[in-house]
DNA sequence: TAGATTGTTAATCGATTAACAATC
DNA sequence: TAGATTGTTAATCGATTAACAATC
């Protein structure tokens, strides 16, 4: 790897991408693929693909193309997949629980340690293993057991109550369903969005205008 | 409005957050404000603004800066949150059960008819006031009720292999959860694509960088 | 009118694509 | 070696920012 600070966030916003589709060659047995090969799998062209990988290091070669298994792999250590994060959600509702139950958090470098919820009606319940704690526990959970990144299924205005705490608490990285802005109150924490409900509009505007 | 056509994708996925934000500032009982200001409070640059907002129509006045109510109007006509779309909601697991109950649809266009899913033993259980149906029963419900969107909470496969029934049936618009590459394969819908696990993994990449 | 702020053109910046020498 | 394909530099394209005349 060259240097990943120098890198933008479109480049880093394919890796995902790239990732899963060299996944899905691997599992079908094939062993190397040439940059124009992946090119016309993925929609981009061959150019964008060698320039994307080469922000990182030199991966291919010449005459030869990329071994799918160690560009896989590759790909996967610069996301951190192989990393074991602890984690803990925030918000057991609707989106709290699907979230916990659909997403496979361990394939991702992710272990999810502890489940919060404010209401206290919810205390006790089992979610993914895991009992729901009431909110006011957090500060001596996190102190016992230091997860480094939050799950934030909780509406913007209780996110932007606890959000403080938590950086304090050492969380350093912020999966954020609500729609508070963490990332410009404390630009020293990583911070990815997602907006469902900004996602929903754009399809509206698709829709009417495509 | 000029001439939607030729607006850039870059600008769509803005005009969402205009419209959060002008939504809160009429709540706040504000009732104008100029691109310098909401610049500072969205942490763009007022000429970006301005830029985007004039892609559709000059909704401002010189001296004065934007009506905030009248903008906020105009950018959900644009939006096209104001329409009434019929939408089906297919896979009824945990990531289709959290979608249905924890979006507001309706604030944004959308009317949810039919929830469908595979799996017959959770044929009749009601989701939102609907009763789930087997997803057999997704062609005569479409020829019956004519939706026009479909929101795709199933696995990859389901998706390639229901997809184009879909399209033949008249679907025009696609919130697809799942990896199955709808926009490519149907250049002819509108798709907008929430990848959960690229998300994940992109935050996996910053807490690793930043 | 004077001040403020837009709409819009021009300049800059960054990302994508093309080209090709290096090399496996 | 000859052919294929990378890594990387240069060219192009598009998006963002700056500037300013128009005008409320």
């Amino acid at each position: 790897m060259s240097r990943p600070e120098g890198v933008s966030i479109s480049v880093i916003k394919r890796l995902p991408r790239y990732y899963r589709f060299l996944g899905e060659l691997k599992d079908q047995g094939m062993i190397r693929i040439s940059s124009k090969d992946l090119s016309e799998r993925m929609g981009l062209t061959a150019s964008q693909i060698r320039q994307d990988l080469n922000c990182f290091g030199g991966f291919g070669q010449q005459g030869y193309g990329y071994n799918i298994e160690s560009l896989y792999e590759e790909i996967g250590r610069i996301l951190g997949v192989n990393k074991v994060r602890k984690a803990i959600l925030i918000g057991a509702g609707n989106l709290g629980r699907a979230v916990a139950l659909h997403m496979n958090f361990e394939r991702r470098g992710f272990h999810i340690i502890g489940v919060f919820d404010k209401n206290a009606a919810l205390s006790g319940q089992i979610i993914r293993g895991l009992p729901i704690r009431h909110t006011d526990g957090i500060y001596d959970f996190c102190k016992d057991n230091s997860p480094v990144v939050a799950i934030l299924c909780i509406p913007s205005i209780a996110a932007q109550e606890l959000t403080p705490e938590l950086v304090k608490l050492g969380i350093k990285g912020y999966w954020n369903f609500s729609h508070y802005d963490i990332a410009s109150n404390f630009p020293e924490v990583a911070v990815e969005n997602v907006h469902l409900s900004d996602s929903l509009m754009t399809l509206s505007y698709k829709i009417s205008n495509f």
